[in-house]
DNA sequence: CCAGCAGCCTGAAAGC
DNA sequence: TGCTTTCAGGCTGCTG
């Protein structure tokens, strides 16, 4: 469920206080999506940047630490305090990784359902994540607009809001602000052709969603929370995400809510046109 | 290469 | 009340 406004305000969050910290241990879930964590110890946090939903610890041996969230990942930095090495029973439950800075503080990941990943792995080169390789460009740059989204679903049949998820024609969108970009857009979730008016409104409705995302610290539904514990403001401000039955905000019909490759999707079935 | 879909996970909520 | 079922969903990897 983090998509890119909850990864952006946890990125904001940890970037200035994991500048230069040195990482001297770590511990990790059993897991292979998670025992990567230990591959960053002996390495410096140069910077903390994202891609799309990834988390992206820049190292300072030429390397990155990558974290995808899943849909119940979570960081946060204990204050100093340390008193043992670290282990993930001591900070919690769903702790599947930890990581001990040289200060005494500690860089904690948790995930509930163990959606999420972590990797290390040379900077630049994400032949091991996928989707991370194949990924389409930032929706807020420059890179992004309708005329990139028109080329990049050339030729494709699939649903658009399916293309949108893949994270191919542009990167961070996930199911929340997919149905509210193509709600406020007026695209039918279902339509499998969009001409270069629609993917110039729909380009410009997915940068407003997640720039207002951003500005509200998140979408809080279930476990988002950010790297101080806090919920996000975001939910507030849905008109179609979750509101199945609901009425539409534009003309009162009852939003329609349908499974659409097995993610719940919620639309206005008059004002959403195929 | 592409479309479609099962599977991975756990806890909350709904159903019985 | 307590047990069972359903649901949520980003991404991977398999199949046709």
């Amino acid at each position: 469920m983090p998509e890119l406004p909850e990864v952006e305000t946890i990125r904001r969050q940890l970037d200035p206080v994991l500048r230069n910290a040195s990482i001297i241990d770590a511990d990790a879930h059993w897991s292979d999506k998670f025992t990567p964590a230990l591959e960053a110890v002996g390495s410096s946090i140069v910077e903390v940047r994202r891609r799309g939903k990834y988390l992206v610890f820049e190292l300072d041996d030429g390397e990155e630490l990558i974290a995808h969230l899943g849909m119940t990942g979570a960081f946060h930095v204990t204050p100093k305090a340390s008193t043992e090495p670290p282990a993930c029973n001591d900070y919690g439950t769903h702790v599947r990784a930890v990581w001990e800075l040289d200060d005494g503080r500690c860089l904690v990941f948790r995930d509930t359902r163990r959606f999420g990943l972590l990797r290390v792995v040379v900077a630049g080169d994400y032949r091991d994540i996928p989707t991370l390789h194949a990924m389409g460009p930032e929706p807020l740059s420059d890179e992004f607009s309708g005329r990139t989204l028109h080329r990049a679903i050339a030729g494709r049949s699939r649903a658009i809001k399916t293309q949108l998820l893949s994270q191919r024609p542009v990167s961070g969108v996930g199911n929340i602000y997919a149905d509210e970009a193509l709600f406020l857009s007026g695209i039918d979730p279902r339509a499998r052709r969009l001409g270069r008016a629609r993917c110039d409104r729909l380009a410009e409705q997915i940068k407003i969603v997640l720039q207002t995302g951003i500005d509200n610290g998140g979408t809080t539904l279930r476990d988002y929370v950010d790297a101080d514990g806090e919920r996000g403001r975001n939910q507030q401000d849905l008109v179609a995400y979750g509101r199945g039955g609901e009425p539409c905000v534009r003309c009162s019909t009852p939003l329609r809510s349908i499974v659409l490759d097995a993610r719940t999707t919620t639309f206005c079935a008059q004002c959403q046109r195929r």
